[in-house]
DNA sequence: TTGCAACCATACAGTTATGTATTGAACAAA
DNA sequence: TTTGTTCAATACATAACTGTATGGTTGCAA
């Protein structure tokens, strides 16, 4: 027998559980009959649970929390940068970010986490607006809502059904070329 | 010893449960050591967990699903309204519901519920919306992200301290005041 | 006051998980 | 070819829970 398994393998493979089924099924026994070894296996790469936990955090954090900007700034031009951001967070679905999420939700350490990655786009966002011309405050208060509305698309993507399929521009034009109207 | 308990009792406790714990909570045996009974108690008016399970659901589908819709109808004035209904799904805390919100996360069956309690309220806000003056489709767009704007902010609430304090009322104005801008 | 229904405790069997300890296999380097 | 390191299987002790079965109280009604 010759493909043993690394710790890479074990993570990557708690991201697809967390993708594809729920951090509920995020336990040895179950991981270890999907990944066809037993046990054994896992608690020789990891000395507990807790700890295959705290390295899957770790993992997504430092991957993923500042991939979404480094993409962007990639793109020239404020309007674009936002236009991409508002694809990436609203139109295309994110199922392990959804998972982390809904994990978030029961764990405090994994919420402390995703609230991080919220805050960090959440800021960009503000900044790009800032750079589009709209006022500070104003920036800020754009940028929260739209991110809490990524936040809510995730978990309620029905909703969806009864927008228009251009939402994404109308988001734009919501949240960029409308100007306070007091 | 007089006070037995009821079915009833033991369902309210389930939403202090989702409240003040979280699903995971949602056991006998916890349960039942929290109400200082055992779990004779608990199998003798439920059938099974699950059986429970449908049974908080069932009676929050029924008191929560259309109670804040009722109460909003004794407001006159679509503005009273929208403001009214913004006021409760953004600004005020709703324990209850958030904890339905983590458990759909794992449960299909309250997944389907809290969708259901959802697509009420988006479509009573679009007709709020359509009555105070606003194009149908822009007014279903609108909707929907209104609604995904207070589910964000349940699972995310520290972002709000990145807002000025009028967020309330700078919503109303993005959702209400404004015209589609082309 | 007897009797029955509602409610609860206790004890038991079963399930699914954790984590540890020990042994076993594969392979590379000495 | 022996040996050590890396990885995995197995067996065991423990924990937290479910659900059932059976018997014990309490209180009201006939």
């Amino acid at each position: 027998m010759t493909d043993r398994l690394t710790r890479k393998v074990w993570i990557e493979h708690g991201f697809d559980v967390l993708r594809y089924e729920g951090h509920e099924k995020l336990k040895a026994e179950p991981m270890a009959k999907a990944l066809g070894v037993s046990r054994g296996s896992f608690y020789w790469h990891f000395p507990s649970l807790g700890d295959f936990h705290d390295a899957m955090l770790n993992t997504w954090r430092e991957e993923e929390t500042l991939d979404i900007i480094s993409q962007l700034e990639k793109l020239s031009g404020a309007q674009a940068k936002i236009s991409a951001l508002i694809q990436m967070g609203i139109e295309t679905p994110q199922p392990l970010e959804n998972g982390m999420r809904r994990w978030g939700g029961v764990n405090e350490e994994v919420q402390a986490a995703v609230a991080e990655v919220d805050q960090v786009r959440a800021a960009y966002l503000t900044k790009l607006l800032i750079d589009s011309g709209l006022p500070e405050q104003f920036a800020r208060d754009r940028a929260v809502l739209l991110t809490w509305a990524a936040i809510g698309r995730a978990f309620a993507p029905t909703l969806a059904t009864q927008t228009s399929p251009v939402i994404g521009d109308e988001l734009s034009k919501i949240f960029v070329s409308s100007i306070p109207n007091e």
